[in-house]
DNA sequence: AATGATCTTCAGGTTGGCTTTAGGTGATCT
DNA sequence: AGATCACCTAAAGCCAACCTGAAGATCATT
């Protein structure tokens, strides 16, 4: 599990006790760093603090559910504070405990949250007869299920996301790659050729179209 | 949120639950029923029997979807029966749940549904009826897809974010070309003329008329 | 350490859109 | 009528954008 909670004491006092029962936890002090391993990493559940440095709780939290990250993710709220558990639950997060809270039913709770295996799947995207399930990685056309590598799926979940709009190479390669990323962009070409190659030239269709000088554009027809 | 649902016992039952979590919910208990209320008020959410009276489940989503209305849409689908999920997520819905489901579960999905806000709906600029969609630099006249270039389509654009006003031709070049673009004016002409082949010739309109020695015009009629 | 899969880089080939050119048309003025 | 001006448009050159096969680099797995 992922633990973010900037009070030390209390980081290491959890920590301790859970990993006496069993659980391996990892600890991040603000939210940006909780964000960045969460994303990093897959984790069976995260335990999140509302007040952080650097980005609070129910950013890191909505943040990671736009990223089709549905690991469940744990509040711990301030009882007195502006937060509160209906603004927690709004933002994404499976469950909330208040501050401050007993260990036992820390542990029942997080126990409860694990085997419940996180939510359901999230929706998936159609385009047409091309259906994108971001949660699993996995697509189809019609009944024919696709194999696609971690990168030809971020490709073509960006482009899925906002269909029939040309979305420019800078626009995939900031959402398929790393924020900064620094190399050849043609590299989102050789992926579009990837792509056309697996979910259009098979089926005789053509859905994935360049749009010269602007971009991208996944049609549904 | 509306549900459409004929069997009354489960539309009692869900209307119970989501009425004591602060869903308004309205029931109607027949496809075409269902439609009409659909049509006539602005729900955050539908819930959608696939088994229905009158008017199945697909037809009315489709109907929806063709009417230009992106209303987040979740499908209940009967499990051992002939339809299926895909054919409810190809019908535009936005996620599907099989029976029998768990409240819960129905609940969460809702959620998530209502959060996402739907889908965004697509900005296009109308003259008459030629259709300009600038996220997807595509146009159309009636029903015909017109093929245009980005220096064609950012003429045509500035023209009809102006209908039957005139736009002068140093307008044009601001618009559609940098800042300092110092080569021939000319060249806007020769634009023009392309779009003219484009979006009257084919169809024995003449809708971009020439204002000599002011700009040009782009009328609905 | 070896294997296979995936990611990235590279380079040659191709295309398509932008721009210029130049001759033509039609309006306007003298 | 003739001259002038603004505009039209077909054609052609050029160049950046794009495509794609292949090879090298990286990563995960055995």
């Amino acid at each position: 599990m992922l633990l973010v909670e900037d009070e030390e004491r209390l980081a290491d006092l959890v920590k301790g006790g859970l990993a006496g029962e069993g659980f391996a936890v990892d600890v991040a002090h603000d939210g940006r760093d909780g964000l960045w391993m969460a994303t990093e990493n897959a984790y069976d559940v995260i335990v999140l603090d509302v007040m952080l440095p650097r980005l609070n709780g129910y950013a890191v939290c909505s943040k990671l559910r736009e990223a089709g990250d549905w690991t469940p993710i744990m509040m711990l709220t301030a009882k007195d504070g502006i937060y509160d558990e209906a603004e927690a639950l709004d933002n994404g997060a499976d469950d909330y405990l208040a501050k401050p809270f007993s260990y036992v039913v820390l542990l029942a709770r997080l126990r409860a949250l694990v085997r419940r295996g996180g939510r359901e799947r999230p929706v998936s995207i159609t385009v047409g007869d091309l259906v994108i399930d971001p949660a699993g990685l996995r697509c189809r056309r019609g009944e024919v299920g696709i194999g696609l590598t971690p990168k030809e799926f971020a490709v073509l979940h960006a482009l899925a996301r906002r269909p029939g709009e040309v979305v420019s190479k800078s626009e995939l390669l900031a959402q398929a790659w790393d924020f900064s990323y620094d190399g050849d962009p043609n590299i989102v070409e050789v992926y579009i050729s990837a792509l056309r190659r697996k979910i259009d030239l098979p089926f005789g269709k053509t859905t994935l179209m360049t749009v010269r000088g602007a971009g991208y554009r996944l049609e549904a027809a």
